[in-house]
DNA sequence: CTCTTTACTTACAATACTGTAAGTAGCAAG
DNA sequence: CTTGCTACTTACAGTATTGTAAGTAAAGAG
């Protein structure tokens, strides 16, 4: 009877395992990162992702600090991840089409629901993070596909914002749809067409992809010498 | 100074006034719509609103029977007052200019945080309230362009979906940029250029009437109608 | 084996918030 | 003036949640 379970006796409540530091983190930032797409920042429960991870509560404090520390660190990875994948995905030169890359991005900001973090961090005012840096990838993406535009003649370097302007539209846009998407689309009247919301994308990249070929338009001060595309924009 | 206050012994505590339950109302519900827009559904305090209305919370609870109740009330008057002011905006024949119409709407989503909220109770998923109804300002606007569309012959019924989805960009577009406008252009390199916000709501504007106008791509194929100006095909 | 470190536990303190109970007072009607 | 209604108050109950204190045990170092 002296050691009744096992010699080292097991508290009766927890079975207690130790974990390295660094994967019981990424253990809680994991369930912490699920709670938040769930339910939001303010409703992220310090007991709720304990309980998810299968620790007490302190455990969480023991390795953020606070809850606000937690935060901090869930917001920081999931920024920094949704960056990676982005680059990645726009860096694939799997296919260079502009439907097919927007398709792409749209899936990353989409699928695992990043669009809905990142659209709460900015309401609560969490979304300043990235500090002084910040993440351009608008500004390289834009440059990238203005430098394609030029060289295939039908954009001048004046017309720089132009294409800036239009991959914001698209940025913008692939927000707007992540986010109240289903709500335009039932205003639209479309709750019963499924597929709606690709022909819709897909439509929107025809849309960018075409105005792109067709050249910058009427910029105000257009001289004679604008470099315009040719007549009907053979696109096959 | 023997009264010191008045003759009606006000309680040092609270000067009560009674205000007819509607105006109380009225008044509880603005300190609350307020209170939403500056920081988010889960962050609404009865104890808050109360102090700003100059009452104590129980009586919030006496009015809306709980603090969902009030939410309910919060919302149901703020979607309510979206569409009235969307729908006299869309309705003013002041200027049919498209781009002044979309600056217009742009304004009534933007200017009150309107979209903020939206956005916030979409994600709190208090936002698919609207009951079976629903506001079908999409649909609407979408059967008006198409049809003047249509009368300026340059779209076929059958490019209604063209017409429709322009609407449905527009839409989502000023929502992602009243929602994430800020970040987007802070990507782009844009947070020293002040009126670029707007700058980008006119060159949208212009996209997208430049769109209508030229009539439905590649749906039904009609080369007749291309009123594009391609006079100056002229290029280096 | 002993020792040190630290990941983790239980128990508890402190606070904040919603909702309830009971009573008070303003205003209109009789 | 009296009466009734109800907008509103103070006091409090109950609970949820973050954070703290102190101790326990797992794993490596010596």
């Amino acid at each position: 009877m002296s050691s009744q379970a096992s010699k080292r006796s097991r508290k009766a409540s927890a079975a207690r395992r130790r974990r390295p530091a660094q994967e019981a983190q990424r253990a809680i930032l994991d369930a912490a990162e699920q709670r938040l797409l769930a339910a939001g920042p303010d409703a992220l429960r310090l007991q709720e992702v304990a309980a998810d991870v299968g620790v007490s509560h302190p455990a969480i404090l023991h390795h953020f600090g606070s809850r606000e520390g937690l935060m901090r660190a869930v917001t920081a990875r999931a920024l920094a991840t949704l960056e990676t994948d982005l680059v990645r995905r726009l860096a694939d030169p799997t296919d260079v089409n502009g439907a097919a890359l927007l398709e792409r991005v749209f899936e990353t900001l989409g699928d695992r629901g990043h669009a809905r973090l990142v659209a709460w961090l900015v309401l609560t005012g969490l979304g300043d993070v990235p500090p002084g840096a910040g993440v351009r990838v608008v500004r390289a993406v834009a440059d990238l596909v203005h430098r394609r535009r030029m060289a295939a003649g039908r954009a001048t370097p004046a017309d720089f914002e132009d294409s800036l302007f239009t991959i914001m539209l698209a940025a913008t846009a692939l927000f707007g749809d992540a986010i109240v998407g289903p709500q335009v689309r039932a205003s639209a009247g479309l709750t019963a067409d499924r597929h709606a919301d690709q022909r819709f994308r897909v439509w929107l990249a025809g849309l960018l992809t075409e105005h792109l070929d067709r050249g910058a338009p009427t910029r105000a001060r257009a001289p004679a010498q604008k470099a315009r595309a040719s007549r009907t924009a053979r696109r096959s």
